[in-house]
DNA sequence: CAAGCGCTTTGATCTGTGTCAAAAGCTGCT
DNA sequence: AGCAGCTTTTGACACAGATCAAAGCGCTTG
């Protein structure tokens, strides 16, 4: 059971325990792509889609290899990223149970994906899928609608990593975080960060050191607390929307 | 007729001359999301369509506005960006003719757009566009891949803004003209780069004065010639290309 | 419950890029 | 041709955040 972090674990397991229950069952179906599809629809897709479940630390797939499959995230946070050749790395995305993930669909994913923590996804191989989007329009709809809200979300992201300064990446950061835990039903105020410094440095274009020293900063000027388990008390996020939209 | 650059211009004509050729004539069909119509469906794009022209520098629409227009761009540049409230801006990408303008569409604009060049484009009134969007499901389905493939290039373009330097930066950016340009049909090696320094810069995440001291440097160093009419010639595409790729 | 190990925090210093300033080129206008 | 108003280039200096280094803190494991 020591599969080393980062590495594939070939016997994923599929979590037969979760089958029986499969879409009728879903506890996050409303922030998916199934979010719009009726008895039927929804019957074809349980049929194509299997489970998995990973542990912390576990590669999904890499960038550059065939894709396969597609992925809705059912539970737990996975980061997806692109590398240059001598390590630097980039995390492009967080996903949170209900996202999608596969989308920059072309023969090969654009990105390699990793969980930050274990997570449950259901998996669809892509022409089974592509099937399915023919048969059911408004699947195909709601996936563009999705595709449409990753870019802005990636526009957005372009602005933090073009133009903010470290302190505004963070409190953008925790404010997004905060705002996507609410959508999706979980708290909102302590936020839970599941992903480590080097990821979220990763993710904000900073290195670890300085993404440390800035959530120093922003606890010392009483705007955030860090509490056990992961979690960050949003104290003032009137003065962290202020930091976070311009400074 | 001076309407100062980046004000909207009211009486941007209509083409009135382009009218009659319409989309039979177009000259950029197979790059956009007409590509896969057969002749009924290009009717009805067709009787949907106003040809609009505008000058350089003008304001197409602005963030936060209710994006009640979609566009396909036939001619020209275009480019979108996103403000601070302090006036730092990001350009999240340049357009060309081919793309689609509007994407990332809710109800409002996630950016503002604005023309580099004189411009001419094709408007679509979003409620038709859906209307014919579900009509002909193969539009939808080519607009999903022209969404894969904008969410691909925006996040090679975090990977740039969060982890290159200034020199890779450049070299990328003038890969990517110089490539999109060679699959719009126009000339790849003298790249013609319409854009002014600032545009460039706020693409890149870096100053004016970075971005001119770096192409001196490249020009220097015999990997581009800096020529009349905004040209740029990669002399050495190699060395360009492995400094993009990682240095 | 001590030891080991990875992650995070803190400290000291360095550097790539930003900032401020001015000169050099272009372009259109008279 | 010559000036006005630009954009671009070049120069000198400053600083935010990177780098290098070491100490602190939890976990897990035996």
């Amino acid at each position: 059971m020591a599969t080393s972090p980062g590495r594939r674990d070939e016997k994923d397991l599929i979590d037969r325990t979760a089958i029986p229950q499969a879409c009728a069952a879903c506890g996050v179906r409303s922030l998916t792509v199934c979010a719009p599809l009726e008895d039927a629809a929804l019957a074809a897709v349980d049929a194509i889609a299997s489970r998995h479940t990973f542990e912390a630390g576990q590669n999904i797939f890499d960038e550059g290899e065939p894709s396969q499959h597609l992925f809705n995230v059912t539970k737990g946070t996975i980061k997806i990223y692109k590398l240059l050749a001598d390590g630097r790395r980039q995390v492009t995305g967080f996903l949170f149970a209900g996202d999608f993930l596969g989308l920059a669909s072309d023969s090969a994913y654009a990105y390699s994906a990793e969980t930050v923590t274990e997570t449950k996804v259901c998996r669809f191989r892509r022409g089974q899928l592509d099937e399915l989007l023919q048969r059911y329009p408004q699947m195909e709809r709601r996936l563009l609608v999705i595709a449409g809200h990753e870019l802005a979300e990636a526009q957005e992201q372009m602005l933090l990593l073009g133009r903010k300064t470290a302190k505004e990446r963070i409190a953008s950061f925790l404010l997004v975080l905060s705002r996507r835990a609410k959508t999706a039903g979980r708290s909102e105020d302590p936020v839970y960060v599941p992903m480590s410094r080097t990821d979220i440095a990763d993710y904000l274009g900073l290195t670890t050191e300085t993404v440390s020293r800035t959530f120093t900063k922003l606890k010392t000027e009483g705007l955030i607390q860090l509490k056990p388990g992961n979690l960050v008390a949003l104290s003032d996020r009137e003065a962290l929307a202020e930091i976070a939209e311009t400074a």
